[in-house]
DNA sequence: AGGCGAAATTTCAAGCTTGAAATTGTTTTG
DNA sequence: CAAAACAATTTCAAGCTTGAAATTTCGCCT
């Protein structure tokens, strides 16, 4: 072995960090030229419709690992363009839900397909075996 | 096969993402607590160390897969903090050279040993096996 | 030589992101 | 019951990030 065991797992996890980030800007250009929308504002989108009855603020920024502040800016903005909407609790007035409105949901159905597709082609160079393979690993990479 | 082959390839990309940021935030969060120090200045550094004769603005961007303006921005303060230093290239006055000072040098060998340490940790998880197997496989993911 | 297109960097505005502090509301507990 | 602990959200300042536009310089082509 060439390298100690912690200089492998460091470059493996330069190596991972640069896969991400490639693919990540390529969805980035490809919401923004196509699209005309952002990561993040797709993020919210797809958690909302994932959960169409609603999810409060902080169940937001935990499904999409961003913190609370991040969180109030992003859907204010989706808000002010009027794809989600809040709505205050009836029982626990610190706490608000959010939620697609019909504009918001009509423009994500729109947005997905074409998002899987992109997903699809970026990823087209792994066989079947290695998705199987790779799945695996990162499930057990989930418990930090 | 339960998923048609695109479902199964959004799903390994929302995994891979999940995983990725949440050991780039563990990481960010040490590099805060322990060194005072950010993620995005730790890779300018560890770019700049690797590359002891200094590179030019565009090459750090190229390496560090980030915009031009960010790297104008991060090594503006690194520099203000006096552990990066321009110079002008003597040859081609459009290009600038970057490279760390002797407090810069410093300041990342103190960083280097633990960062490693701590990415050690945070995937210690991953067996040798995995770790080979992952890596090839990341390594195949590289080109689009 | 003159000019034209490409290259290297910076500047800029807008949006993203964070962690901490502030606000408001609920629950526990002395 | 009061008050202290805890919880949900927003606000805030600072820094990060982007892509586009502006600036300066270079190299090529005629």
């Amino acid at each position: 072995m060439k390298d100690p065991l912690s200089k492998r797992r460091l470059k493996m996890w330069i190596r991972l960090l640069g896969v991400t980030r490639t693919s990540e800007s390529h969805l980035r250009e490809f919401l923004r030229v196509k699209h005309a929308t952002t990561l993040p504002r797709f993020d919210v989108l797809a958690a909302l419709y994932r959960r169409r009855e609603g999810v409060t603020m902080s169940e937001l920024s935990r499904l999409l690992l961003v913190s609370n502040g991040n969180a109030t800016a992003v859907v204010d903005r989706l808000e002010g363009d009027g794809l989600v909407q809040r709505r205050p609790s009836d029982t626990d007035r610190r706490t608000v839900f959010v939620a697609l409105t019909a504009d918001g949901l009509q423009r994500f159905e729109g947005l997905a397909a074409e998002h899987e597709a992109e997903v699809d082609q970026l990823f087209a160079g792994l066989s079947d075996a290695d998705l199987e393979t790779l799945t695996e690993i990162l499930k057990r990479m989930r418990k930090p």
